[in-house]
DNA sequence: GGTGTGACAATGG
DNA sequence: GCCATTGCCACAC
């Protein structure tokens, strides 16, 4: 199919655009399903290629494993992460999600 | 084929 | 308890 990229970031892809919306993941979470658990900053390095995909993936979902949107500068503005995340039910304050660990999503447990 | 990197994670001081 | 450093692994040049 068209998703022949180069394995693991097709799988960081897959994963993401997986998640339920009103959903958080980890970097790290993601990394260990994938089978790669070190590479947690692969995960972040693939969706920072998503831009090169052309299909949106709802990276906003995604944050360290604190909860804290680190990738939020990736957007293009700081308010784009947190107003997708607050349209997905989700509140963002002082960059970090409220109540993140109930809305923690895990690839390995739910998937 | 080697080097650098990258939106993390864990440990140490 | 907070800041700094290392490890890690797969992809781009």
């Amino acid at each position: 199919m068209e998703n022949d990229n180069s394995g693991f970031f097709e799988k960081v892809y897959k994963v993401t655009s997986l998640i339920p919306p009103g959903r958080v993941s980890t970097y790290g979470a993601i990394a260990r399903y994938l089978g790669s658990a070190g590479s947690s900053r692969m995960v972040g390095w693939a969706l920072n290629n998503c831009h090169s995909m052309g299909e949106f993936i709802p990276a906003h979902r995604v944050v360290n494993r604190n909860g804290i949107l680190t990738g939020k500068h990736h957007f293009g503005t700081t308010s784009a992460m947190e107003q997708l995340l607050a349209n997905e039910n989700i509140m963002v304050e002082d960059d970090r999600v409220i109540d993140f660990a109930a809305l923690f999503w895990d690839p390995c447990r739910e998937l």
